[in-house]
DNA sequence: CGTTGCATTGAAATCCCTCAAGCGAGGTGG
DNA sequence: CCACCTCGCTTGAGGGATTTCAATGCAACG
């Protein structure tokens, strides 16, 4: 509905790069698709729609999260240049899904992985594999959230983006404060203290509000 | 090692009934196996243990969990009657499992479902429904556990409880106070506390300690 | 060079945790 | 059959980590 139409031509702020490629989801999956820009904060699918396509980050960087009534909200997981998000088994998505960050993504139909999953056994059991990492990550996260402190769990982040985004001479950090605290279930304010607190223990450098150095893996080890 | 030897004669307190039997894991999935008797805290299996067994919960309770290095637990999640647990992608188990009262559980070797995965696409179907399901219930988990109140998490607790678990004249709670704060990110004074706030607003009675009557399913509606 | 929005910092408040004691049901032994 | 013991649950008081509220800083952009 008010969701995004896909259609290249009724796309409001996305790019298209018209179809005719292919993009690979996993080694032995790879489909006709097409790819699309988003701006930081668009939306590319939203909870409880039609769940038509799966996605491939090309660049830039994804939040998925789900929100209460409220508008607490908890993000799942960021999806980074080559994580594939979006993937559901049932027919329309369970959480939502928006750029942090001005992205390229690449659709695949859900119709062609479908019928792919149907036919090829490597490729049902890959799609397996994926879906089974995604579960241990989760279960990661509810271990942070339900038991370790802010310090831990800024921690734990910091490692978890140092090992998935490297750049040079630091670490890139695609998301806002916002996004960060309710990634790990504390407030901007808990995120922003406890980034200045690891940095005075010289654990890390904020060059800047989303580029950091690591200078002390093992501080952090501990410290997680 | 130090984990349970699942041969039936090297088994400590778990009484066997002898193989020979089917057990149903989904569907379309039955597969010859045989069930073990497990008392309250026994260990099932244990975390990077090779998983050489699939589990399905034929009478009692079982948590899976995860344990900090300094004893901290996250609970992941309960299994209860005609619940399947242990299913693991790589070879070894991601959690432990342990019963949280008197257990019967039926046991399926990984190589017999594992071939059938290989060979059958509908088996291989549902073995990704389950997994998917449960990788739904780990992100509401995680929603529960960044971002909601310890009455909002009891709250939904017992919803999920009573959905899940419901018996004649009230709902039946298979595990301790421990168990239910592990799996809420609380501690057991702030459950009990938080229960028996709940009793005195009347949208539930505590019969006894692990025993509850539903009376106001509005009321944990709107806490939840 | 002012505006705008995110990030940082400070002070006070809150929710939940920690520590500690009391209670009660179930089991055991006298 | 009852006293006693044990273990889990409940309840209370105080403290602490994180949130809330509020103000300031800072970098990007027009």
């Amino acid at each position: 509905m008010q969701g995004m139409r896909i259609e290249p031509v009724e796309a409001r702020n996305a790019v298209v790069r018209p179809a005719g490629g292919t993009v690979r989801l996993a080694d032995s999956i790879e489909l006709p698709g097409f790819s699309m820009r988003f701006d930081r904060d668009e939306e590319i699918f939203g909870e409880s729609e039609s769940a038509d396509f799966v996605y491939k980050v090309v660049s830039g960087a994804v939040r998925s999260f789900r929100v209460l009534s409220d508008g607490r909200r908890q993000i799942t997981g960021f999806h980074l240049p080559g994580d594939v998000f979006g993937l559901e088994l049932g027919a329309d998505h369970r959480c939502s899904a928006e750029a942090t960050v001005s992205s390229e993504i690449a659709l695949v139909r859900r119709t062609a992985l479908g019928r792919l999953a149907a036919a090829d056994l490597a490729a049902a059991g890959q799609l397996l594999a994926m879906t089974g990492a995604e579960l241990n990550q989760a279960r990661e996260q509810a271990l942070l959230l339900g038991r370790k402190s802010a310090v831990e769990r800024v921690a734990s982040f910091l490692l978890e983006m140092t090992a998935r985004a490297p750049a040079e001479r630091g670490t890139e950090l695609p998301m806002s404060r916002s996004d960060m605290a309710d990634y790990l279930g504390l407030t901007i304010e808990t995120v922003s203290r406890t980034l200045t607190q690891v940095e005075r223990e010289h654990a890390i450098t904020l060059q800047t509000a989303r580029r950091i150095v690591l200078h002390d893996r093992h501080a952090l080890d501990l410290a997680a």
